[in-house]
DNA sequence: CATCTGACGACCG
DNA sequence: GCGGTCGCCAGAT
């Protein structure tokens, strides 16, 4: 799993919604790499145009050393996200992140069955 | 090449 | 419902 993946999806996620660390990558099939995909928004270049702040905790709560929490709940509050109660109401911005495409590392080439 | 760290997740008390 | 601990993968040193 290359942050380069996580990057492409989370650039996927639509204003006014949210997903988590753990569903990114769910997706990416690694449901153990959330800290990975954490990790890779941490390294965020910025200005690439990653919505960084559209990615949240489990629960959707915002858990990310300051002053980075504020910011992203700024930032969400201005895409419409309802942060007023404890959590984001998954249920509601909640977004599920596609599926970008499973390739198997190299084309290999199927050897006919 | 081996070791430590890190915007996390799930579980236990 | 909250805080602490272990496990997870990939990068950086």
């Amino acid at each position: 799993m290359s942050w380069d993946r996580v990057y492409r999806l989370v650039k996927q996620i639509p204003r006014g919604h949210v997903t988590t660390y753990g569903a990114l990558a769910k997706a990416l099939r690694e449901p153990g790499g959330a800290r990975v995909v954490g990790y890779a928004m941490a390294s965020t270049p910025g200005g690439q145009g990653i919505p960084w702040h559209r990615v949240v905790s489990a629960g959707g709560k915002i858990k990310m050393p300051e002053p980075h929490a504020s910011k992203q709940r700024r930032l969400l509050e201005t895409e419409g996200v309802d942060l007023s109660r404890a959590s984001i109401d998954m249920d509601r911005y909640g977004w599920v992140p596609r599926r970008p495409k499973p390739r198997k590392s190299k084309a290999k080439n199927k050897p006919v069955t």
